[in-house]
DNA sequence: CTTATATGTGTACGCCATCCACAAGCACGA
DNA sequence: TCGTGCTTGTGGATGGCGTACACATATAAG
């Protein structure tokens, strides 16, 4: 009757289970509660009933444990997106569809960003080496990581004739930055410690002056060139190597 | 004949001169070649020819050092954006002017954020209790830090009339945030390695958009009810406690 | 049943932050 | 002038961390 405890807890038996799911356990527990700098090794075996150097079984490095949670907390941060576009009205108008796709995925965004901020924190930490995979090529329940999330409800806006497509790219730019510089305003800067009722109305500013940023250049702006050039390099969001 | 070298070399006195400074400077170092993880009291001290504990004559832990260089950093980043503020073309139009000032502030951020990734992501990493002051009261040249230099910019555009004071605050938040996370995405995420002709692409490009963000509302929007209400909480950027 | 392989253990090293007691320089009053 | 005492640097120690190496044990393969 060999038991087969994944987590936690002084097992009786030599071999573990499965010491490499029990130690990413761990590890998103430490990352939720204090981010990035709290996910040990030593700290994770010792939750799981092991001795230290058991992990390197598991796995290469301290980086390398820490890169699974990273994953993991990327995945959390896509479900909860999803959660929040599941919630979307029911509508035909595919402009209406498609605002309310970019509101949902910045609403989630940043909702998730309060929420877990440890776990947040984690999944943007830098790598020890800077090499690897820059994002996971899939993650929550859909498949689809947060950037590609983000992606779709911009291609709905080109969809319904509301971005132009050579804009896309500097928009998925745009929306992601703001809404991602906006959660860590949240979490770490001068916007530590606002009320939620306060979030939101930040949040939508911030959601409304992004619909603009990405509406048709008003006839108001006499100034400069007719914008930029629109060759926009690289397709971000598809992992690395 | 009592030499005063501040920094660097075993010196031949007891006394050192300047110790709080060399450590600041070589913590400076460490942190612009490695981040904030590549600053340790050890290495400091190391480089300042001296005993590890002496640096606990002059900073509490670890962290305050880390705090000092945070500092400086942000400090440099203000001196950065000032340096691009400076070259503005001169002209009596405000409306230019205002324009002008936030492609300035944009542009520097994001050129330090390029040109020191070390020292960006010391300036914005997260103290080991996060009370402490979030930005400090003066930096750089004109005794602004980076928010106040940027709100300065988005004051122009009040003045212009190019943007509803209600709306001021909110976008300062946009405009940070965008800038802030275009510079994350650079130099951590998925636009790492971008040349530098691509990113002044992609940031023209963001800052034509934020600009469309701030400007009113075209008409050209049909849905929703006529902007999320205006009253936005805090002011941040004034330091605190 | 033997043997190989996978997985957990023990011991050890070096780096780190930090605490305590001590010593050396300097500053200032008797 | 000579202490006396404060400031600042030293020495030694503790405990936590990542990690490397040799070893033990449980399971799988023959």
């Amino acid at each position: 009757m060999s038991q087969k405890k994944a987590t936690t807890a002084k097992r009786s038996t030599y071999r573990h289970g499965d010491l490499a799911r029990a130690l990413l356990d761990a590890g998103i527990d430490l990352a939720r509660a204090g981010g990035p700098q709290a996910v040990t090794l030593r700290e994770a075996t010792r939750r799981a009933g092991v001795v230290p150097n058991a992990a390197y079984r598991h796995y290469a490095s301290r980086d390398a444990l820490l890169q699974a949670v990273r994953s993991a907390a990327l995945a959390a941060l896509a479900v909860a997106i999803e959660g929040q576009l599941a919630r979307l009205p029911a509508t035909d108008d595919p402009a209406v569809l498609a605002r309310a796709s970019l509101r949902a995925v910045g609403t989630g965004y940043v909702k998730f960003a309060c929420a877990e901020p440890g776990l947040f924190r984690t999944a943007f930490s830098v790598p020890d080496q800077l090499q690897g995979a820059a994002v996971p090529e899939k993650a929550g329940n859909t498949g689809l990581n947060p950037f590609q999330l983000l992606g779709a409800a911009l291609d709905r806006f080109v969809d319904a004739g509301l971005l132009p497509r050579q804009r896309r790219l500097g928009a998925e730019y745009l929306a992601w930055s703001a809404v991602h510089g906006l959660s860590m305003l949240i979490i770490d800067g001068p916007l530590r410690g606002l009320g939620s009722n306060q979030r939101k109305l930040v949040l939508q500013n911030l959601l409304d002056m992004v619909e603009r940023g990405l509406s048709e250049p008003a006839r108001s702006l006499p100034n400069q060139a007719p914008a930029s050039a629109e060759n926009l390099p690289p397709d971000p969001g598809r992992g690395t190597v």
